[in-house]
DNA sequence: ATGGTTGCAAACACTTTGCACATGA
DNA sequence: TCATGTGCAAAGTGTTTGCAACCAT
């Protein structure tokens, strides 16, 4: 009997205290196609009449990524993103003019990855490829 | 007869006036073997005596990302580097532990770029692929 | 001469922390 | 109960801008 996807579960399993504002947190970040950044966090707990403050979100997401549920990710805007973990190896595309961002999966690095273990001494442990250029409805 | 590398030259081909601060800016960044912060530019221009504002160098920076002369690129430290532009097209690693950032060149990423464009219909103008992990002196 | 460049100070945006109070286990 | 989590306010850090003075052309 599978059991269904259930936040609070995965807070414990995590080893965290389940409170509003974390499942809340949790949630967001769970529904959220893109990596997303704290103040949108904010907003989406707002209207979801859950209430935390950005310093909550970002203890949050502190204690997320410290457990592997986020990943913490930048695209050159100047602030972080959080992305929700547990998702399979992929990248991004981000647009340059409207700043959509789209997954791309597929991805071949890992045969790079090897050589670079073995040619160079480096401990890989993951890595973070991002691609920049014009969406399709930016190409108008 | 070849030219030889030259600052002043550089600057004018990139239509910016010659100063001071450009001039030590652009020695500094292409000096410098990794991606640098503005912070790190202004310790290195004032050892050479060079006095320059960080807003000066904020903006001289803007300006020669403009004209191409540098990129800027983001490692997860909440703040920018500019690497000096016309690099050949490369990676980076940086070490989890001691921030160490060191080269991979040899990236066989064009293959994956032409099959995202075809695929997706997505126009890719450039990517930005890091790794992270442990660097040989760490792994002891 | 004069338009682009710079220094200084202040405003911003986002991140981070201290501390008292609140809350989950 | 009590260690942990949270709100609020303030401090930090890095980025960005306004404006008057300065300087390369």
């Amino acid at each position: 009997m599978q059991k269904p996807h259930d936040c609070k579960t995965e807070l414990k399993e995590a080893n965290l205290k389940v409170t509003t504002a974390r499942l809340g947190v949790l949630q967001v970040l769970e529904r959220s196609a893109k990596p997303i950044d704290i103040a949108t966090v904010s907003q989406y707990l707002d209207r979801k009449q859950i209430k935390a403050d950005q310093a909550t979100i970002f203890r949050i997401m502190h204690a997320f990524a410290d457990k592997g549920l986020v990943v913490p990710i930048q695209f050159n805007e100047g602030k972080f993103r959080y992305e929700y973990g547990p998702k399979a190896d992929h990248h991004h595309f981000i647009c340059d003019n409207c700043g959509t961002i789209e997954d791309i999966s597929d991805c071949r690095i890992e045969k790079l990855e090897k050589e670079i273990r073995s040619k160079k001494k480096l401990l890989i442990k993951r890595h973070s490829l991002e691609f920049y250029g014009l969406c399709q409805n930016c190409q108008k």
